[in-house]
DNA sequence: CCCTATAAAAATGTATACATTTTATAAAAG
DNA sequence: CTTTTATAAAATGTATACATTTTTATAGGG
């Protein structure tokens, strides 16, 4: 496993407290690393919004910001529709199959963890916005997933919430599979606008 | 000037042919460094779409592709809108100011080189979406435009685009002058959609 | 008592040296 | 002659050592 992967690990499980200044050394001594690697896997955490620069010297955890949240789904809500519409001409039977799989495997399991949900999750509109075959725009939507894991992390998702984001998923699948892809924009939009929601109330009951 | 600068402007001026590897150790060589700040540097470029991986070794220079010039465009007309529409509340008559003043700088000299014409053309708009004290989105929209600007790098503008360009620069500012925020939002899409199909252009007569 | 200047300490940036991994080359077997 | 495997070469990853920059602590002057 890499460095990159560990300090995101720990930094996801609450290792580091939100604020705090992180030095390559301390880093290089807790992993028992030069700082060499320290440097590149920093560089990399900062450029996703892992870490954030302390001024000139030493990065630091960020603190949560409802702020940045809504930003983000604000994002994802105008480029997610966006990508999935640019894909619905080029799903197949074979694409929108395993993405019902995905789906199915959400569901047969309730007592999946957190961060398996949340990969499921990914998958599934991953999985839809791959076949649009459009690699810049994707890569963007995915670097804003990946912004919002940090804040999703291990928040254990309420089963009503996820029963309701299923139902949304599969709505969304059917309107794929019978070439609706408006209306699989408009609800997607609307999915993207939920969780959001839903992260922010989150936020507010845990950070008051 | 950092070796990231020092990097980047080379491949802006093409001194690298697209498609071409870069080994660590040459660049090193080329630029009388170790290789340790040319990790670093890479590092950077490549995340911001100016060095792409090559497989499991190396990098290589990102060839001209057209589809992501259109993501890239089409994230724009989406996104800066969305920032514009946030700041507008917030705008107060010295940033308006600040932002005629870079647009008459623009129109004052007409010798301007393209690179400085690209230069203040960002600041324009940056000027306006920094109002909206929205540092998550602002920095989306600013890698966006990073990753633009390898396309646009030396390309110069007819001075027919330029009269064009700056004519719906003062149509968004007079709209947003007078509070119709709405309508600047819309002339701003328009204004990127155009601005797209200029950069699209361009690269189809330079490269087919 | 506060401010400034200077020196010491700490943190980061970079070079060199070494280790590991990958790729290319060449030899041998089929 | 082609394919495979073993060896050599090359490129990258990492540790240690050194240089530079920034921060902090301290002493002196106002």
């Amino acid at each position: 496993m890499s460095l990159y992967q560990r300090i995101k690990e720990d930094l996801l499980r609450g290792r580091f407290a939100p604020g705090q200044v992180l030095k390559q050394t301390e880093l290089a001594e807790l992993y028992d690393v030069s700082r060499i690697p320290v440097r590149d896997a920093v560089q990399q955490l900062k450029s996703e919004g892992w870490l954030t620069g302390h001024g000139k010297r030493g990065v630091a955890v960020p603190r949560f910001d409802p702020l940045e949240v809504e930003d983000l789904y604000l994002m994802r809500m105008r480029l997610e529709p966006l990508l999935q519409t640019l894909a619905a001409p080029q799903l197949n039977a074979e694409t929108l199959g395993r993405a019902r799989d995905i789906l199915d495997r959400m569901d047969a399991d309730p007592t999946l963890p957190a961060a398996e949900i949340g990969a499921l999750n990914w998958a599934f509109h991953a999985c839809l916005y791959k076949a649009a075959a459009r690699p810049t725009l994707f890569a963007t939507v995915e670097q804003l997933h990946r912004q919002c894991e940090r804040y999703i992390g291990y928040q254990s998702r309420s089963l009503d919430y996820q029963r309701t984001s299923q139902r949304e998923h599969y709505a969304i699948l059917d309107a794929l599979q019978r070439g609706d892809s408006e209306t699989a924009a408009s609800l997607l939009e609307q999915h993207v606008a939920a969780a959001g929601q839903q992260l922010a109330e989150f936020l507010r009951a845990r950070c008051d």
